[in-house]
RNA sequence: GGACAGGUGGCCGAGCGGUCAAUGGCAGCAGGCUGUAAACCUGCCGCUCCUUGCGAGCUACGGGGGUUCGAAUCCUCCCCUGUCCA
């Protein structure tokens, strides 16, 4: 991420500026003006809030969105609250998918937490952020204070809820404890006395619900605000684990660089404006300069991809990335990262027992077929530009004997390589 | 508690005694075209074996048992889901 942009300077009214750029909605404006505008007078940070499931701790740049909003505030003095639903992970946000998760044990939580400190600290600063478990409170509640939550919000207000309404409508199940989770998650910004909380749009019901209830404990309510939801690399669906359509953070660079080039180029000034600390201004300026043709899109994406990459891994990672991609694929060469494996024996065996083994191929059926597409080929030797042969006989046998005056053998499958030495000793 | 409807491959959804490893759509994978982009066209899309063939075997249609030469399809019990009535 870029340096924080410092701001004991700014007025409220810039501060708010910086903070609402990018949100999809904030609710209310006014009132994050007014909180902010105290904030400087009383030198009392502001506390800002933001739930994460504790069942999912591989973050993906979907979640980035969020997390980069939360870093404005701490750019801006104030606390951040990362808060881990391991309570409300129990319960299953209802908005997700309808397969119940098995209970998770304490231990498997605080793994969780570790691992998403270790990836969410690459863009928030470890010591403003401060970390919280919702069943410290929310576990320790009795049932004649659940009672009391319950009788504060109706069945008609739950309704209003699109997902519940809808899932109604077409007969779907909805479970007692699903109607309780907006409530649950209303009550942690009781408990954190939350002056502001961020979600994704699709969080606006439950979001909403934490100002009503947290007028109803005597506090004033929190600032909502909205980021939107990033699509996937298919473009249309919303960028999930669980459709395989994301860019991990942890990914490797190379790994990242080819997801990020397979995206359209609609996508791209998508990503420019969510992934990118660009200004609208500026995206706008990189749009204009493609469609007048001073710009291929091709490099702009390449550009779009580096910069990705280099928050999470630094520059000349990224940098390497986009040499590594530009091997492999435009000069269609097998870069200097490519998997490697030894050989555990030399004598000859069918290439398709071979593919299915290294994991080429996830069997060998599948392996026979990829031969018969034509997907599969082989490059002797450690050549700058190798002559591919193409195999499609799903009898032909592999022996590394035969090979080892090249002193490497590098398969392809599709988009697939390793590289196997066949130097026996 | 009562009356219905339904549970099929990653998802949606046909099939309703043999010709069903199961039509079709989506997703995915590969080839072509490109800027490995998107779009588009083509093929593939359970596993294993080999003599790679419109080959053989195995495992699959919520779970168990049964009827039949033969079941995803019929019977039975169980589990799960929805609708309506109380």
């Amino acid at each position: 991420m870029d340096g924080g942009r410092c701001c004991a300077n700014m007025t409220v009214k810039e501060q708010l500026a910086y903070l609402t750029k990018g949100a999809e909605e904030t609710i209310r404006a006014e009132d994050l003006y007014a909180k902010l505008e105290r904030a400087g007078k009383t030198g009392q940070p502001l506390r800002v809030k933001a739930g994460f499931d504790p069942t999912a701790p591989d973050i993906h740049l979907g979640h980035t969105v969020l997390i980069r909003k939360l870093k404005h505030f701490q750019d801006l003095g104030h606390t951040v609250i990362f808060l881990i639903g391991d309570f409300t992970g129990l319960i299953g946000d209802p908005s997700g998918r309808n397969v119940t998760r098995p209970p998770m044990t304490p231990e498997e939580i605080a793994a969780n937490a570790e691992t998403y400190k270790k990836q969410v600290f690459k863009i928030l600063d470890p010591k403003k952020t401060v970390v919280d478990f919702n069943n410290r409170w929310l576990g320790k509640l009795t049932s004649h204070e659940w009672m009391a939550l319950l009788s504060k919000y109706t069945v008609a207000r739950l309704l209003e809820r699109d997902d519940f309404s809808k899932r109604f409508k077409e007969g779907r199940p909805i479970t007692l404890l699903e109607l309780v989770y907006p409530l649950a998650m209303a009550y942690d910004s009781v408990a954190l006395k939350a002056d502001v909380e961020l979600g994704g749009t699709d969080q606006k019901f439950n979001l909403l619900a934490g100002r009503t209830i947290q007028q109803e404990y005597g506090q004033e309510p929190q600032v909502i605000m909205m980021m939107p939801i990033l699509e996937g690399l298919d473009g249309v669906q919303k960028m999930s684990k669980s459709l395989g359509n994301y860019v991990g953070i942890n990914e490797p660079p190379q790994e990242m660089f080819g997801k990020l080039m397979s995206i359209s180029d609609e996508l791209m000034w998508r990503y420019y404006e969510l992934l990118t600390d660009l200004s609208p201004s500026e995206v706008a300026g990189l749009k204009d300069s493609v469609s007048d043709g001073n710009a291929h899109p091709l490099e702009m994406k390449k550009d779009l991809a580096r910069r990705i990459i280099s928050d999470f891994h630094g520059a000349p990672e990224a940098g390497q990335a986009q040499k590594d991609w530009e091997t492999q694929f435009q000069k269609k060469s097998i870069p200097h990262e490519v998997r490697k494996e030894s050989l555990s024996h030399f004598l000859p065996v069918k290439l398709t027992t071979f593919l299915a083994t290294y994991g080429l191929a996830s069997s060998k059926t599948e392996a026979a077929r990829k031969m018969k597409e034509g997907a599969v080929s082989i490059a002797l030797g450690d050549a700058e530009t190798p002559s591919w042969e193409r195999i499609s006989d799903p009898a032909w046998e592999f022996d590394p004997a035969k090979y080892s005056c090249h002193g490497s053998v590098t398969f392809r499958v599709g988009r697939k390589l390793l590289k196997v030495s066949v130097k026996p000793g």
